[in-house]
DNA sequence: ACACCAAACTTGTCGTACAACTATGTAACC
DNA sequence: GGTTACATAGTTGTACGACAAGTTTGGTGT
């Protein structure tokens, strides 16, 4: 009972059933322009006589559409072809990371995120907002103590400031930084002494502390101060790293 | 008799609705890391009788999840969190813009981007920066006295500011926005006299002279004021239509 | 001509029932 | 004892019927 090794499976795709189908056959007659933006939907009595399947299925695979924004529905009326199917995307090609001038504009753009973010998140932040960032915060201080990196664990913390703004689309920004910007290169500990390692625990734990007590106390300036230290010192930090190696 | 009978033909607003709220509900308890990887979520049984909601809904807000990536199902086991529900490129999707609510938090995104940016392209303007910028403030100040909304303008010479900061992910990032933050209801021009337009093109006029005259001379400090107000200003005004139209 | 209202239609939500699939425990068998 | 086969409970997939809520249309009365 050991096993468990869940998790590596998901590799599989959805078995193909009857939503899928239906989902995927209305994706294909929007793609293929067969319906056109705007362009009103057939009823779902329709659909369910046309396909023969049940008013159930035909909602789920609606569902999926609403999902994607390929169609938008209004009750009493029906549902339409989104106007505008296909959105420009952002994304951080993990290949651009590889020069450190680059690490360097990213965190240019996380600065600009979180500054905003750490304000809103003071502003709204409930008790459960405050509960998992302690959480994280508990969860980096052991790393750190046990001599490890932290990186996914100040990622994490980092990550749940961004949820307590409440505003979706910050966790989903941030989300694009993902793992890229948590590499092993961070910090170089293990070329640092004893000593040396312990002054930059501790040195994050205050950094994180100061962010963390800010937005606690629903102090919005503060908390906007508190993380573009934060953000400006890792900044310099990483310049000299790269001072350093060159 | 309940309130809001009025046969006003509301724009194209989302009225909240149970499944969006649980499938939002869910999102963020997957987004905040609340649901990890690979585990598995509650039965279907199980969140009905926690949100009190029935089957139909929960299904559809499961079937909005898979369909977005975020889950996987499988009959007779459950449904799982994906393994890399970090999605890795961002998008707004137009469908999500349908209530004034959601464009309001896309707003507050565009404050914490356009504040920090604005900062940077005060420190880094060369003149050709400037030059474009005079030319999109032009073409806008021009839009406006022709009575046009000057969308398109407006958002050209926000744009202007982003390239202005010499680091791509700024431009990259504000190209998400898009077509889709200058839709029709900025301004409900239409519905103003001839006095009001006028009013409110100098308003207008007078922010974004204010923005770039900052980032000419340099002034970092002033030009995240300058941002920030336009930015609040834009957003009050949104507001204001909610409001109205409620 | 106008305001008002009833009816038809559409999506939103609820409830029940059964089918298909999976994991687990149990009993029979070697 | 160890293995196989099966019964069973739990979960998702699908179907059907019913009503609520929003929208349009057309008729009805004034």
């Amino acid at each position: 009972m050991t096993d468990k090794d869940n998790g590596v499976f998901n590799i599989f795709q959805q078995a193909p059933n009857l939503r899928s189908n239906l989902a995927d056959m209305l994706t294909a007659q929007i793609e293929s322009g067969d319906l056109k933006p705007g362009q009103r939907l057939p009823t779902e009595q329709a659909i369910m006589t046309a396909t023969g399947v049940s008013r159930t299925i035909v909602r789920e695979a609606l569902a999926a559409l609403r999902a994607k924004g390929l169609i938008t529905t209004r009750q009493g009326l029906g549902a339409f072809v989104s106007n505008d199917p296909t959105p420009r995307s952002f994304s951080i090609i993990p290949n651009d990371l590889q020069s450190i001038d680059e690490v360097l504009r990213v965190l240019e753009l996380r600065m600009g995120i979180e500054y905003e973010a750490a304000g809103l998140a003071a502003m709204r932040r409930t008790q459960e907002d405050i509960d998992r960032m302690q959480d994280r915060l508990d969860e980096l201080d052991k790393a750190l103590e046990e001599g490890g990196y932290g990186a996914q664990e100040d990622y994490a913390f980092h990550r749940s400031i961004l949820v307590a703004t409440h505003n979706s689309y910050y966790g989903r920004l941030f989300d694009t930084f993902g793992n890229i910007m948590v590499p092993r290169q961070w910090a170089r500990l293990d070329k640092m002494t004893s000593a040396e390692r312990k002054r930059h625990a501790a040195r994050m734990r205050r950094e994180h502390h100061a962010i963390f007590a800010a937005i606690r106390d629903r102090d919005e300036a503060a908390a906007r101060r508190a993380i573009r230290s934060h953000l400006s010192k890792s900044a310099a930090r990483f310049e000299e790293l790269r001072d350093a190696t060159a």
